[in-house]
DNA sequence: AAGCATCGCAACCGCTCTGGC
DNA sequence: AGCCAGAGCGGTTGCGATGCT
């Protein structure tokens, strides 16, 4: 049977987009607000098809865009999450305010990989070129988890307004024994940092906020604490590590931010807090 | 100046995922 | 449970701009 199309593609206009074109959609959306992309064509008057508009809006039109150079920190910070997402542009673009995943799928193409191979790495496994069929399988290992991990909590809304940090390589980004009994000789793990990065893995139902003034590059966001007042009054954090997902055993998290993971309609924020370690990689099949 | 090669980016395509019925 | 529509994602393509011969 198939699928239908996504538009009636022969009385559509493709290729570049006319400026009567983008005013006509900014217009539109301006006026009623994205959504329905599918009868926003008609809608707005544009013989386009609807898919081709959400593009547009979302890589070129849309106001909050941050167009021109990458900077050396958005450089870095790309090749980190890179390292740890793979090719998760759309995952990778959540981490930058303003710059979209096609734009940063297209940079990553046309400059950082021509970087990175003059740094003599890899960009796909991010290790030496020397030492790259050796690291390949665990890099692969450890994107397929980090990949997994997101497309099972991340899926249904627009990366834009994901909140996100990287998940923890480190097994001991969140102890996952049990709450009951006394925890092994393990001290409390430190707040989880892979690559210079915040690992910990939020996604939030608010927009995502920008790295504050005073922050660093590539420094963990502050958002719980510095988002001041509203957000971090308002964001009960949800423990979503792996083992509450049922993939690992079902064994209790006590991560302390677990509970039963209530969807309060105050439950603004989602944390994952992943051990990424190798026993756990053959469990996530 | 013309022809060709390369680059960079916008846009398209095909697929998957999700939610509603 | 299965089907379908809609939305979103990642890979690929097309084409204008730029550089080189």
């Amino acid at each position: 049977m198939g699928r239908s199309p996504c538009c009636e593609k022969a009385h559509t206009n493709k290729g570049a987009w006319t400026k009567e074109e983008d005013q006509r959609l900014i217009a539109y959306i301006k006026a009623n607000g994205e959504g329905c992309w599918r009868s926003l064509p008609k809608a707005a008057g544009l013989l386009r098809c609807g898919k081709s508009c959400r593009l547009r809006w979302i890589n070129y039109l849309r106001p909050d865009l941050k167009r021109g150079n990458f900077t050396e920190e958005e450089d870095e910070l790309i090749i980190k999450l890179h390292e740890l997402l793979g090719n998760k542009w759309s995952l990778i673009a959540g981490r930058l305010p303003g710059r979209t995943d096609n734009e940063i799928k297209n940079y990553w193409n046309t400059h950082i990989k021509r970087k990175l191979l003059a740094r003599g790495v890899d960009p796909q496994t991010h290790r030496p070129l020397n030492a790259v069929a050796v690291a390949d399988h665990q890099q692969q290992l450890l994107q397929l988890q980090v990949q997994r991990h997101f497309s099972a909590a991340s899926t249904g809304h627009h990366p834009h307004h994901d909140h996100f940090a990287v998940p923890s390589n480190s097994p001991e980004a969140c102890s996952h024994s049990s709450d009951d009994e006394p925890s092994s000789a393990t001290p409390p793990p430190p707040p989880s940092r892979h690559l210079g990065i915040d690992l910990n893995l939020s996604i939030s139902l608010a927009p995502y906020q920008p790295q504050q003034e005073d922050q660093q590059p590539g420094e963990p966001l502050k958002q719980e604490e510095t988002a001041s007042g509203e957000l971090a009054s308002n964001a009960t954090t949800v423990c979503l590590c792996l083992n509450r997902l049922g993939l690992l055993g079902g064994e209790r998290c006590s991560c302390g931010r677990g509970g039963a993971p209530s969807m309060q309609a105050s439950s603004h924020m989602f944390r994952f807090i992943t051990p990424l370690d190798n026993s756990t990689s053959t469990t996530m099949t």
